[in-house]
DNA sequence: TTGTTACTGTGCACGGCATGAACACTTCAT
DNA sequence: ATGAAGTGTTCATGCCGTGCACAGTAACAA
C-alpha cells in the first residue's frame, strides 16, 4: 500500500525537504537494532496537540520531545529537520476532504470552500505553515474532490486549477482576517481586557485615518467589518458568492 | 505633521505591538542625553536591503546592529521589539498606492490589484510578515485608494472593504505561488540543479497522485501551472477576471 | 556462538535568536 | 554645578535547530 523507494523514483535527494515523506517515501531501512521506541505517527500527533493549544511555535522540537519523554535529538531518527516535521503536520491537519454533491458543480464548490474555511478556523496555525511545499496526499486529495466536481463545466485543466486556488485564497483569506478580528459574538464572550483591547485599538485607528483624510477606509471600517455573525451577509459568505458568480460568468462563456 | 501622544487618545498600552509605532505616535521623549546617533528610519532602510537580499529571516536584530555598527541591543533604543520593527518594515514595504483612473471603477480595481501584486513580487519577504496588524498608513493608504474608485458603484461600505479583501488575497496568493513556481520563462534562466529539482517534484507528483488515483489533479499538473508567462493567461489574470466578473454581477444587482 | 553491523537514544556542543539588567557616559534643564 | 534623562555597551539568560561522538541493543553472518 505504501509506496518505498525504488530505482526508476526520480531523485529523491532534490525533493524540497518532507516532500518524500509526506507522501510516505522513504527508505525504510534495515531492520537491525533495537526497535524504534516511537514513531513519527505519534511525534505528529504531539506536535499537533501542542499547536493547537498555543500556536505553532509551541510546536518545538524540545517541546514535542519532552512531552513524548525523550531527548529533542531522538527525534532526528523518525524526522530528518524541523521542516519535514511542519510539512508532515500540516498535511495531516487538512484531514479528509469532505464528500461533495455532485449534479450541482456550484453548491459543491462552495460547500468544499466552507469546509475548508471551517478548517483553517479549527486550526488556526494551519496558516502559519509556509506553504512552499504545495502538494501533499490530504491537500491533493482536497484538490482533486474539488476539480472533480468543476470536470463537468467544461472548463480546462488549468482553469479549474485557477479556481481552486481562488476558493483556497479566499478561505485562508477569510480565516486570517478572523483570527485577528473577532465577530461581536466572540468578542462579547472574550473577556474585559480583549474587549477594552479592541475597543482601543478602533478608536485608536478611526483617529488616525481621519487625520490623514482617509475617510473612505474610516467609514468602512465604522460598523465592525468583516465577518458579521449571520451567515449570508459575513464577508466569507460575501467573497464566495463574488467567486463562484465570477466562475459561472466564465462557464456561460 | 506626525501625530503626537496627547491625553485625549485611547490608551496606547493596549494596542498591538508596533500599531502606535507605525502611525508614528511616540511620546517624543525629552531632549536630554546624548543624541541618537542612528535613527527608526535608518534601521528599517537597512533591515530592508538584508530582507530584499536574502529574505525576512535575515532581518534579525543582530545582524541589522552588525550593519549598522552597533550592538543589538541598542536598536532597542529605537524600537521596543522585534515584532515593532516587522511592522514598521511591512507598513515601509507596502510604499504608496497608485494613481487610479476614476471613471472606470473596473479598470481601476483590477490595476490596483496588479500593482499590489507586482509589489509582492518585487518584495517576496512581505507574503512572510504575519498581518495581525492590520491597518498601517501606507496599507491603509491602498486601502483608501481602492475604497475610494469603489464608491461610484453604490455599494455598501461593508461590501467595498470585502472586495478589497478579495483582491488583496488574490495578489498575495498569486504572488505567493509564483515564488513557489517559476514561470517557464524564469526556470529557463535558471541554473540546471534547479532545472532538475523542478523535473524531479513534478515527475514525483506526478508518480504518487497517480498511483492514489488523483489523476484529476495529475492531468491539471500536466502543463506548467499557474502562470504562464503571456498575461492574458496566466492564472492572475484569470482569477482577477472572475472576481472583477462576480463583484460586477453583484454591483448591476 | 561469536563477531559484525545497523540502528537506537543520550550527552555534549555550537551558533543563532530575542530580550533583560546593570553600567558608564553624555547632554540638557534647573 | 548638579542631577535627571537618554545613549550605547557589557554581561547574562533562555529559547531554538542541529551536528557529532558514544554506549547500548538487536539482528544477521561466520
Amino acid at each position: 500500500m505504501t509506496p518505498r523507494k525504488s530505482p526508476d523514483d526520480a531523485d529523491l535527494e532534490a525533493l524540497p525537504p518532507g516532500l518524500a515523506a509526506a507522501w510516505g517515501v522513504v527508505d525504510a531501512g534495515g531492520r537491525r537494532g533495537p526497535k524504534p521506541a516511537h514513531s513519527v505517527e505519534e511525534i505528529i500527533a504531539v506536535a499537533t496537540e501542542l499547536a493547537d493549544a498555543e500556536g505553532i511555535a509551541a510546536a518545538s522540537l524540545p517541546k514535542v520531545a519532552g512531552r513524548i519523554g525523550v531527548t529533542t535529538n531522538a527525534l532526528y531518527r523518525y524526522v530528518s529537520s524541523k521542516e519535514e516535521l511542519v510539512v508532515l503536520l500540516a498535511d495531516r491537519a487538512w484531514g479528509d476532504p469532505p464528500a461533495l454533491p455532485d449534479g450541482d458543480w456550484r453548491e459543491a464548490a462552495a460547500l468544499w470552500s466552507r469546509r475548508l474555511f471551517e478548517r483553517f478556523l479549527s486550526r488556526p496555525w494551519l496558516l502559519d505553515v509556509p506553504t512552499t511545499v504545495s502538494l501533499t496526499p490530504h491537500n491533493a486529495a482536497w484538490l482533486d474532490a474539488l476539480i472533480t466536481v468543476l470536470r463537468p463545466t467544461g472548463m480546462e485543466a488549468q482553469q479549474m486549477l485557477n479556481c481552486a486556488y481562488l476558493l483556497d485564497s479566499h478561505a485562508r483569506y477569510g480565516a486570517n482576517l478572523r483570527r485577528n478580528t473577532p465577530t461581536p459574538a466572540a468578542l462579547r464572550r472574550a473577556n474585559p481586557d480583549q474587549q477594552r483591547a479592541v475597543r482601543a485599538v478602533r478608536v485608536f485607528l478611526d483617529g488616525q485615518l481621519r487625520s490623514r483624510d482617509l475617510n473612505a477606509v474610516a467609514d468602512a471600517l465604522e460598523n465592525p467589518t468583516f465577518l458579521s455573525d449571520e451567515p449570508p451577509l459575513d464577508g466569507f459568505e460575501f467573497g464566495l458568492a463574488r467567486i463562484l458568480d465570477g466562475i459561472e460568468v466564465y462557464v456561460r462563456r
